[in-house]
DNA sequence: GCCGTTTTCGGCCCGACTGTTTTCAGTCG
């Protein structure tokens, strides 16, 4: 059983506690323990067959002895009672916005509602507004909570909405009176989706403000609309939130509405243990709830006793641990990559000559650029054979003869659904930078996938595995391959693996990627741009790179070029 | 259900907004 399908149990049982009417904190203690595990970087049928599992944190007697039981025996009895206890349909009520926990059980208590469809009915009807606390306006907005699951997109990819996040903040920032306007929340943590993006601003005067966001023009609709507070959805379906703060509360806030809520909530915890209390206004010393001064983030950490976490590591995976112990992880910067391993051109499905790829690397202060067209079994990108190889590489020597940026010649050899490079060896041999990667047959079963990557994996040449899943972000599955299999193989063999910087693929996850590097194995920060401009996607390899815990030594392209050549000729005279 | 330089029992993060309410419960982040 996979760590994420022990997770996702876990979850169930922590809906179905509260849709029951159980103690909540009981639920909240399942959900801790689902944060815990799928932070963990080993599979969790280890820690049951070694004993160790009540030594990750939230796991006591009773939620370890239901884990063992369901990885031993693929079934949980408790899970069994509670789904027979409680209707199917209650916990899909809970995506609909506005519906939680209480509302549900008292549809189905009162009204005998036991799905999305009878709710929308019985809306429709009028009739949840014979129910104590519950009105027309309740009625109302549920049946727009349920369009509104039925149209919007689930989360955005972080290369869709970083941009507009960034447009929308310079302009804030620009407004009258306004102090200061940053992102929060899940894009300012790098997530490789994000589910609404969230604005913090500092003011004196919130109104003009709430004024100009409500009214912005991408703007579709104001959901929610306070003070200092507001919430409007996005043309592209997605929420926006803001909130404005006196200046003096910025650091405090800021940290808040970062995130992540499990985050949160642990600061909140060492808070207490210090006789503080901490909130989006600032950190209070009790009793009598005197202002701990704190100008920055920075400053709200070290009084209590933590330094600086940077965003992208706080999602409570450790980084509180690490914090404390000293032990947090120095993490990659864009400015230390040195290249891009990964980028096709003209010469297969990219639009760019090779000398403005090459102008577009110098301008990015890049040392090297690997060119890597595809090979020729892609038929539909006009993947190359070797003659055209051949052939290009003539142009890039010719345009390494200028100096400069040094072009590496490449190549992304398809690994065939036979388990065979679509390139013989002894051309692969001649290549600077050997890139594979699978492209077809990526509904295989596990086994099947696996032969092929092992094959690619212990071949001398091939030096990166790219995008290793096969994802893509709201349009396909990871790809049954077993990933911790590829990550001991390639420790062993000595092939780097790829985090592609490509929006929708972010592949490596931050969390594969932490696996990896924790490994041993080495990685790679790629773009796999088909345009010049796509270069710049580096930014959202490097934020996943960040979020797995990730800094500069595990990189090979923050080598300089001559360590770079030299690392990737030694795996192949490993044989 | 978990957890403990106060604790093995009694806590468990905290506030804004909304809607239905005359003082609060539910939801959300």
């Amino acid at each position: 059983m996979k760590n994420y399908e022990v997770v996702w149990i876990l979850e169930e049982i922590a809906d179905l506690l509260e849709l029951a009417g159980e103690n909540p904190f009981k639920a909240r203690a399942y959900r801790r323990a689902a944060r815990s595990l799928e932070a963990l970087d080993r599979p969790i049928g280890e820690l049951v067959a070694e004993g160790s599992l009540r030594e990750v944190p939230g796991v006591g007697e009773a939620i370890a002895g239901k884990i063992a039981e369901l990885v031993t025996t693929g079934r949980l009895a408790y899970l069994e009672r509670l789904r027979a206890q409680v209707p199917p349909g209650l916990k899909e009520m809970l995506a609909i916005p506005g519906v939680g926990p209480r509302l549900a059980r008292l549809f189905y208590e009162e009204l005998k509602i036991d799905s999305i469809a009878a709710l929308e009915e019985a809306a429709r009807a009028q009739r949840l507004r014979e129910l104590r606390g519950v009105g027309a306006k309740v009625e109302l907005n549920i049946l727009q909570g349920i369009q509104r699951l039925r149209e919007r997109p689930a989360r955005v990819p972080l290369g869709v909405v970083l941009p507009i996040g960034e447009e929308i903040r310079a302009a804030l920032a620009g407004l009258p009176g306004v102090r200061r306007a940053e992102l929060a929340g899940s894009a300012r943590r790098r997530r490789d989706t994000v589910g609404d993006l969230d604005f913090l601003v500092a003011a004196e005067d919130a109104a003009p403000v709430m004024a100009f966001f409500t009214r912005l023009p991408v703007g579709d609709e104001v959901l929610a609309q306070g003070e200092k507070k507001a919430s409007v959805l996005h043309r592209g379906g997605f929420q926006m939130d803001l909130r404005v703060v006196r200046p003096e509360e910025f650091a405090p806030a800021w940290l808040y509405f970062t995130g992540s809520k499990e985050h949160n909530i642990r600061l909140r915890g060492l808070a207490q243990e210090k006789g503080y209390k901490l909130n989006e206004y600032g950190l209070f010393a009790l009793p009598e709830e005197k202002p701990v001064p704190a100008e920055s983030e920075a400053d709200l950490y070290r009084a209590l006793g933590l330094p600086f976490i940077e965003p992208e590591l706080r999602e409570d995976r450790g980084e509180i641990e690490a914090a404390r112990a000293g032990a947090l992880p120095v993490l990659i910067e864009r400015r230390e990559l040195r290249g891009d391993l990964h980028v096709h051109s003209r010469w297969s499905d990219g639009t760019a000559a090779l000398k403005d790829l090459k102008a577009a690397a110098a301008a990015r202060g890049y040392e090297y650029l690997a060119i890597c067209d595809h090979s020729k079994s892609l038929g539909i990108a006009r993947g190359l054979d070797v003659q055209r190889l051949r052939a290009q590489w003539e142009e890039i020597d010719a345009l390494n003869a200028r100096g400069g940026v040094r072009l590496l010649k490449g190549v992304e050899v398809d690994i065939l659904a036979d388990g065979r490079l679509d390139l013989p060896d002894e051309v692969l041999a001649e290549l600077d930078v050997v890139v594979a990667s699978v492209h077809t047959g990526l509904k295989q079963e596990a086994e099947q996938l696996w032969r092929r990557v092992e094959g690619a994996l212990r071949n001398p040449h091939v030096d990166i595995l790219a995008h290793p899943s096969g994802r893509l972000l709201g349009q396909r599955e990871a790809s049954a391959l077993d990933l911790e299999r590829v990550i001991a193989l390639a420790a062993e063999t000595g092939t780097a693996l790829e985090i592609n910087s490509f929006p929708d693929r972010l592949d490596l996850t931050d969390l594969m990627a932490r696996r990896a590097a924790e490994a041993g194995v080495a990685l790679v920060i790629n773009t796999d741009a088909h345009a010049v401009d796509q270069l710049d996607y580096i930014e959202y390899g490097v934020a996943t790179a960040r979020r797995g815990w990730i800094g500069a030594r595990h990189v090979l392209n923050t080598l300089p070029l001559t360590e770079l050549l030299a690392r990737l000729e030694r795996k192949a005279q490993r044989r």
